[in-house]
RNA sequence: GGGCGCGUAGCUCAGCGGUAGAGCACUACGUUCACACCGUAGGGGUCACAGGUUCGAACCCUGUCGCGCCCACCA
């Protein structure tokens, strides 16, 4: 065997385990194997944003520990891994660094500025993914904007579009105005903010007036009609009769409707198109006009047909005054112009500061406008359904995080809106002809044709003055709901890159994530199974909580608790780093303790030096072992305390291998630590020490303990690994002999197998009865303020409590008596029925022995 | 407003029907030839609170309080 250094330094093993791992395709999916090994990960592709954050740390780690379980269990584990560098995540990053703005320039040179600075991010991941040993497949790394990612995410677009499950629709959109996109009802963010609600007067044709509450003033101007509770006491009396907008002077009908909740503000409220999406079921159910005075840009329209027949005024004049002082202004500074004209005319009344919840853009921070633009949609709301169904048949670890899900899908209020109008995404593969007699047309390219960027092909058969192209691209999530498909590169029988691939990798095993993405990755990527093959893209779905900042509060920069994932690494190394995410079990969050991560540090290290004490007398006498069954069986294993230690190791594997399973890894994690601990570093190893301490060929006790040495070491090292990659590795390096050749010890197939194994609890009496002795004279001796190598004159050992018999407590002595006495430094020790009384004596931790002695002699100094 | 999770030793957490657990921190002792990034021994908890079920409850049920999150509301 190879020479084992005193320290262990992880920085200087990791590069080269990195090269051994990439060369030797250790983590490399093998299309050879039959089907039923087959172990499909969803491999989240973590969003080009320009962020490291110790979140990702955390959840890739944890499905990385889970991935080489199920690896090593025997399982052929297909672990791919892409980035997700499209969209407006990535268009953000790109203005950023860049300095510039999408919407000033062209497409064309906004892409190649994306080309130019996604890479150096991308190799950010990458060194962190490499670095945290994620054993994915690198020969499978994948980029959501790549060719073949827009092939399958247009082959998508396309399957839907010919189900009827994608339309484009001219109607109202959630919209970012700072953005200047469309986007979707899972990317609003909520905010809180102070507001007030004032109250204004609207005149009451006839005579008379109403008072309505309202935060937004500036939407007076695209008031349809005033709402009314029918119960309102004023409801009689108004409903039926018209009232007359300040300002702009347009009558609008008093409409009763029971949506209104009399009791906020006045009990009567306008109804404008847009102020929220209640507004937008009352201008559908009653028949309202779409009188829309925002614009795209989050700004006041610079005129209104204020006058017309669908608009009319009963100032025209005095209203186009009003659209003129206000036009062009953000609706911050229209609400404040508003408010000062209608103080001006009388007719603004009460007002009361409010807290109020903003709906805002998640990314941009803007607040909201519902704006009417054509946009494709992606039907949901007709399948709240069946998605609730798949979801029931999908299995969630934990469980409870199904709930997130179901809430979700039951409160949707809008379609899935995949278009936007931004720069660099896939592009929507449409073109509208503007030939005669079909201008307006829809036209898409056939499945050879893709990818397609509008902008620049051309239809077959077209010329580029018969169609205009669509310019918008793809949310993000559209491409991204698509990871499965990515994989299998097929979306469906008619649209497929690699046939047979689907059938036999469909429905993937697990799709790990983090449980804020529940409502857009997981949510789209069922929406899509389900449409395009009406599957579920997955068996199962494991969520991962967060990572906290040491205060227990969420890490933001505003607060300035973010840790750098590198400094982490660097200051605690990823193997301890790796046992800190794994003791946290899925969906919990986590605060990033140090002293877990101490605990990681020290686990390593210790598990290093115990590696150590079995390397020093096995490098020294060779041994071929065969499984610790066999060598068992075959007597060559026979000392009490070895058959002791591997059924208790048996019992240990079983038990990780039970919980892993249920990929419950931070149990495993427990059992394995525990067992390494306690049983194998403070017990066995003590009592061992004398049988490894020799000259000469071993005798039959020796080979015993280096057998099972050897045993326990290589076991341990296997069971960790899933956890500490870097350090088992280098361990299993160190006890390979010297003409091997490398073979990870993260290989397929090399989790311990119980069939290798004694059956669990194999010689356990013994086992349990020489550690209550020892541990009862390392209680006497701490009682007496002695050292634990104080040399012991005479040492009895009685059975205490019912459960000991004289039987079995002789019994035990017997099979170890020269480690005790060793262990004890006592020259000899006996077994009485009951405790001698003028001895000192203490009883055991589990109280089934009592231990009585005397010291000797103080040792003669030299 | 509805839902979910959590509330166990100073801290971070495990246990989820049968005599309260781990690591860190703390105290005392011990430089034992794998490891002082160590070892041994020890102190420390009315398991948020109140009812109930049970021979027995940290664990099951009901309610209350506190923290976090999800969803909804958002005039």
């Amino acid at each position: 065997m190879k020479d084992f250094p005193s320290k262990y330094d992880q920085a200087a093993v990791e590069t080269g385990w990195r090269k051994a791992w990439a060369s030797d395709d250790a983590f490399r999916w093998d299309a050879s194997l039959p089907a039923e090994l087959d172990y499909v990960i969803d491999t989240p592709p973590p969003t080009v944003s320009g962020t490291l954050h110790v979140g990702h740390v955390y959840s890739y780690t944890q499905a990385d520990i889970m991935a080489r379980f199920m690896r090593m269990s025997g399982r052929n584990v297909l672990y791919p891994i892409g980035w997700d560098d499209n969209g407006l995540p990535t268009e953000r990053l790109v203005e950023k660094v860049k300095k510039v703005r999408g919407g000033t320039m062209s497409r064309e040179e906004f892409v190649a500025l994306c080309r130019e600075v996604i890479p150096q991010y991308e190799d950010q991941f990458r060194d962190l993914f490499g670095r945290l040993a994620l054993s994915v497949d690198w020969s499978r790394e994948y980029q959501t904007i790549s060719d073949e990612s827009r092939t399958i995410s247009q082959m998508s677009f396309l399957d839907l579009y010919k189900k009827g499950l994608l339309e484009r629709r001219l109607e109202p959109t959630l919209w970012d105005p700072a953005d200047r996109t469309a986007i979707a009802q899972a990317e609003v963010d909520e905010i809180e903010r102070e507001g007030t609600l004032n109250e204004v007067a609207f005149a009451i044709e006839g005579g008379g007036e109403a008072i309505i509450a309202t935060t937004r003033p500036e939407l007076i101007g695209g008031c349809g009609a005033l709402m009314i509770h029918p119960d309102h006491p004023r409801a009689g009396e108004l409903v039926g009769k018209r009232a007359i907008s300040p300002l702009y002077g347009v009558p609008v009908p008093i409409i009763a409707d029971a949506k209104v909740d009399p009791e906020k503000g006045t009990g009567i409220v306008m109804c404008c198109t847009f102020g929220d999406v209640t507004d937008i079921h009352w201008w559908r159910t009653h028949g309202l006009p779409l009188r829309l005075v925002i614009d795209q840009a989050g700004k006041m329209k610079e005129s209104l047909p204020l006058g017309s027949a669908e608009w009319p005024s009963v100032d025209a004049e005095a209203a186009h005054a009003v659209v003129e002082a206000l036009q062009g202004l953000k609706v911050e500074k229209a609400r404040e112009a508003v408010l000062a004209m209608l103080a001006e005319r009388g007719v603004l009344r009460e007002r009361h500061k409010t807290r109020q919840v903003v709906p805002v853009a998640e990314r941009s921070g803007a607040p909201l406008e519902i704006i009417v633009t054509p946009q494709w949609f992606i039907r949901t709301l007709d399948f709240k359904d069946q998605l609730i169904e798949k979801g029931r048949e999908l299995v969630w670890r934990p469980d409870y995080m199904r709930q997130r899900y179901e809430s979700w899908v039951e409160g949707l209020k809008w379609d899935w809106s995949i278009s936007r109008q931004r720069h660099f995404g896939v592009p929507l593969p449409v073109w509208y002809s503007r030939r005669p007699g079909e201008e307006g047309t829809i036209i898409v390219p056939t499945a050879a044709e893709l990818p397609v960027d509008p902008s620049r092909d051309l239809p077959a058969g077209y010329t580029a003055d018969e169609v205009i192209p669509e310019m918008d691209v793809m949310d993000t999530w559209a491409t991204s709901s698509v990871t499965p498909q990515f994989v299998s590169r097929t979306i469906s029988d008619e649209f497929s890159l690699d046939e047979g691939a689907h059938k036999r990798l469909f429905p993937m095993a697990m799709r790990p994530q983090a449980h804020e993405i529940i409502r857009t990755w997981a949510f789209y990527t069922i929406v899509k199974a389900l449409h395009h093959q009406g599957e579920l893209p997955w068996k199962s779905i494991s969520i991962s909580g967060w990572c906290l900042a040491s205060d227990g509060a969420k890490m933001s920069k505003s607060k300035g608790n973010v840790i750098d994932p590198i400094k982490l690494l660097d200051e605690y190394g990823t193997d301890a780093v790796r046992y800190w995410t794994g003791t946290s079990r899925l969906g919990n969050d986590t605060v990033l303790a140090p002293n877990t991560l101490k605990q990681g540090k020290r686990l390593v290290t210790k598990l290093w030096n115990a590696a150590r004490l079995a390397h020093l007398p096995l490098a020294a006498n060779p041994i071929t072992p065969s499984t610790a069954r066999a060598d068992i069986e075959a007597g060559v294993i026979a000392h009490p305390l070895d058959r002791w230690l591997l059924g208790e190791l048996a019992a240990t594997i079983e038990a990780a291998t039970v919980a892993f399973e249920a990929y419950e890894y931070a149990q495993a994690l427990r059992e394995i630590e525990g067992f390494f601990w306690k049983t194998y570093c403070d017990n066995y190893l003590e009592l061992v020490k004398r049988r490894t301490r020799f000259e000469g060929a071993p005798d039959a006790e020796q080979v015993s303990a280096l057998h099972t040495l050897h045993h326990a070491t290589t076991t341990l090292i296997r069971l960790f690994s899933p956890f500490l990659p870097y350090v088992c590795e280098t361990l299993a390096d160190l006890f390979r002999g010297e003409g091997d050749g490398f073979a990870t010890v993260h290989a397929r197939g090399n989790w311990p197998l119980a069939a290798d194994y004694p059956e669990a609890g194999l010689d356990g009496e013994t086992g349990a009865l020489v550690l209550e002795i020892v541990g009862g004279v390392r209680k006497a001796k701490s009682d007496l303020g002695v050292s634990l190598v104080a040399p012991v004159e005479r040492l009895v050992v009685s059975p205490a409590g019912e459960g000991t018999s004289l039987g079995a407590l002789r019994d035990a002595v017997e099979a170890a008596r020269a480690d005790i006495e060793e262990l004890a430094k006592a020259p000899g020790v006996t077994v009485e029925e009951s405790a001698p009384a003028d001895l000192a004596s203490a009883l055991s931790p589990d109280e089934r022995v009592r231990v009585s002695l005397t010291l000797g002699p103080a040792p003669v100094q030299a």
